[in-house]
DNA sequence: CGCATGAGTTGAACGTGTTCAAGATTGCCC
DNA sequence: GGGCAATCTTGAACACGTTCAACTCATGCG
């Protein structure tokens, strides 16, 4: 099998390798999806992909870091579905909202997994902690994410808050999403009214922090944040 | 095969079978302190109780269930701790803040091991977290701590906010909490400065629930917050 | 071709949390 | 005291995540 002038092979020809991480991930996610995080065994996945045991852990250290393969799905696919509507929105509200409500459309096919996991991202130690070194990348695309639907919006932004208004953003993103793992409710419903509702108040806040007596009271935040983030 | 795990009987005297639970408990709190959570078998605990591993079976459910013990040792003291101070002071600023240090000071032993087992308070079907229902007799007590925080305060508290006040305040702690979580810095340094900087914007941001504009945006939350939870 | 190097692969073994059928002990009523 | 049921206790066994020494295979070099 030789290469014909028609292909475009952007990166190097897939080595074996390559080939049986991509199964077992592959393998890994749909178990998961199927039986639920815990219910899934090593062992099955490894069966089912086609490899022995040991084989897995050659390829990933844990089974916690096949999420990571999870992780790099979800934010691509969410940066995909909100570049469009983000383009042609020129309103903070809806703006954030369009975030919101893609990510929670994109998640929700592994919805009933999430919550089986998300005891592994929330302890500190953790690499797949939002807040840890390892999550660096996808956190700074997130919150770059953040930054482009403040700078695309028609909205006018106190000079103080700018700066630190996307990461104040995508924090209150994470405070959605741990509500998100917590709510029981069918299709995710109270999620989303709470996006729905606290969109809003947000872009109230925003507004508000052009007002003397609470601008001082939010620059304080920042600075807390701030000192908060040197110590 | 009954559970006689959440009893609590202190009026009677305590049952050979009491006894084995208190012996169990402290053991395995000890341990926690000495070794970590994850370090810590339930094997190790077994043994240095001077049962069988079975026997630690029969009172309780399972490793995460001895964190229960570790919840109602540090609501205990943190209540007693509270009594006395809280007793001559009447400014609000200062009540919360004493509160929240109070807790610091009754977790640190304990903090090394914390961030381990946070991820099963984490996890949303967990008995541990602390909007479960097994958590709600130790959420209720320190809602209970909060209102009394409110009304032995000589602030004026808006007629609109003063019955959500106490949760609003347990909601305020509970991040706190998660803050300490993932606090690294010796003795809880940046945690501290967090309750020492914030305490005074939440009396501040109470203040501001009587101004027109702002009570609007807290009322709306508040309507928010009863919403979510009739869903 | 021979062979050395490293990537890829294997399955047995370890320590863990948890379960369970069976045995031992206790408390109580006659 | 004698029986009996509830309570308490035991240790072997199970399934799991993880480790590791040994093995196979592909690739490049002389």
């Amino acid at each position: 099998m030789t290469a014909t002038a028609t292909d475009v092979t952007i990166t190097t020809a897939p080595t074996k390798g390559q080939q049986t991480r991509a199964t077992i991930i592959d393998v890994a996610l749909r178990l998961f999806r199927e039986r639920g995080f815990e219910a899934t065994t090593m062992r099955a996945i490894a069966s089912e992909a086609g490899v022995s045991l040991g084989n897995a852990y050659y390829y990933f250290a844990s089974k916690e870091h096949l999420i990571q393969g999870y992780y790099e799905r979800v934010g691509v696919d969410h940066a995909a579905a909100v570049v469009g509507p983000l383009a042609t929105e020129p309103d903070l509200e809806r703006r954030i909202l369009i975030m919101l409500e893609a990510w929670l459309d994109v998640v929700e096919p592994y919805r009933s997994f999430a919550g089986q996991f998300f005891k592994h991202a929330a302890e500190p130690t953790s690499p797949l902690s939002p807040f840890s070194a390892a999550s660096a990348p996808a956190r700074a695309a997130s919150i770059a994410l953040w930054r482009d639907v403040v700078d695309g919006s028609d909205s006018k932004i106190a000079k103080g808050i700018a700066g630190e208004l996307p990461e104040l953003l995508w924090l209150y993103f994470m405070g959605l999403v741990l509500f998100w793992v917590h709510d029981p409710s069918d299709g995710n419903a109270r999620t989303r009214v709470l996006a729905a509702r606290t969109a809003p108040l947000v872009v109230r806040a925003i507004g508000l922090a052009r007002v003397p007596v609470i601008r001082g009271t939010i620059e304080d935040l920042i600075g807390l944040i701030a000192e908060l983030k040197s110590l």
